[in-house]
DNA sequence: GTCCCCGTTTCACAAAGTTGTCATATTTAT
DNA sequence: ATAAATATGACAACTTTGTGAAACGGGGAC
């Protein structure tokens, strides 16, 4: 398996050395940059870039503007690092669509948990057939079996139910659902979810009762 | 890891420099601010600064006042310095949300050991799994278990459980409890904690009583 | 172009679950 | 014993979620 590449977007370098260590380490290949102009450079002359890692604090261009430019094309994972308190794009109001806010100070033992634990969701995106629970499903056929029965699903229904399982065991809010599957410039009602997750739910019959409402939250499809 | 950053705010020179020396030699950046315009514009521009360390009797901008206006904005620790017989304003349930109040004269030897406290639990909150005394509390599926078995908690009830185990062994004023898990602005009683403990207590069973109560001061939790 | 179909979204109301308060009982410190 | 603080149970107010129906909107058939 080839090493993969991973963008580190900081204007210290000393932080970009710390970070880079510890992904080398892992075995990791790393590309720096050392503010948002060269981040995007870098971004875009090499393509085979698997995840970013995205100071938010640096000259030039900050590191919500340059992921906002990068998700006007791109999908890859995204973790930003924010000062304390600052974490959450909700609470400035509008979303850019990170995938993970880290709050600095970190310890690289929790950003090397966060980066593996990204890259090996972000795998599944690779597997053409997804099977839990009795629920299988088939990417290139667009087509989901529930104990080996064709289930018919639409396909916001099948974005939403692949993206489930893809994410199994996490608790998703219905925010980061719409930055998801929907995308991350809609601006709907996100109480569109839950009709999605009623039908879903109902087409899926007794296997519907994986997805479980976490009041207050959002929703997660765990088996037992 | 980068060495963290701490704004120090007093108008006094002697006094700043006292309280970085202190600092410094425990490998910590000292950024200093001698009042309290020059604190918030400090602040602002050094997004990633880890804590600060605010004296309560300055010109211009007193130092509530600028614990008043950060809270709007931010999460980041603060610990107030104040002078003998100014804490009545805390005591008197005036709140704007410190972390810590420290009354001068104080030894430097408290101010570090209260500042790497704070720093160690606030390192808590990137940790996806909190495990103690065989209560493990996973963040991503919000969800906690005892004893491998999961027991259901409301929104709120995990967010105290989880407030709780990030500071077991630290006792913790009702006050407190209500600025981090309620909100810096949330003027309710703080009796309705009692409640929220209760039923706590209740769903933990047998380990409810790692929840113990301090007379006359609020709760703690702690194994053993 | 118009009509129709069907997936999607919105909406309003019902249902479910949560939270804060209060009165009362109990415990604690002195 | 007494006063003060905490525990508890019940409940009302409030939020969030579930649901069915209606509105919307794009694409294909005609």
């Amino acid at each position: 398996m080839e090493r993969l590449k991973i963008l580190v977007v900081d204007d210290e370098s000393r932080m970009r050395k710390l970070v880079r260590d510890f992904l080398v380490k892992q075995d990791f290949e790393v590309i720096e940059a050392e503010d948002g102009e060269d981040a995007l450079n870098k971004f875009y002359a090499q393509k085979d870039i698997a995840l970013i890692i995205l100071d938010v604090m640096m000259p030039k261009i900050n590191g919500w503007d340059v992921c906002k430019e990068i998700r006007e094309t791109s999908k890859v994972p995204i973790i930003m690092l924010t000062a304390k308190g600052e974490e959450s794009d909700e609470l400035q109001g509008f979303n850019i669509g990170a995938d993970e806010y880290i709050s600095k100070p970190f310890s690289p033992k929790i950003l090397v948990a966060r980066v593996e634990a990204i890259l090996r969701r972000a795998g599944k995106k690779d597997e053409e057939v997804l099977e839990i629970g009795g629920i299988k499903i088939d990417r290139l056929g667009h087509q989901v079996l529930v104990d080996e029965k064709e289930v018919e699903l639409s396909y916001k229904e099948f974005e939403l139910l692949t993206y489930f399982i893809e994410n199994k065991g996490i608790a998703l809010s219905r925010e980061k659902i719409l930055n998801h599957v929907w995308n991350y410039d809609y601006f709907g009602d996100a109480r569109t979810i839950d009709t999605h997750v009623k039908k879903l739910r109902s087409k899926l019959g007794q296997k519907g009762e994986y997805i479980k409402t976490i009041w207050g939250m959002g929703y997660k499809f765990e088996v037992e």
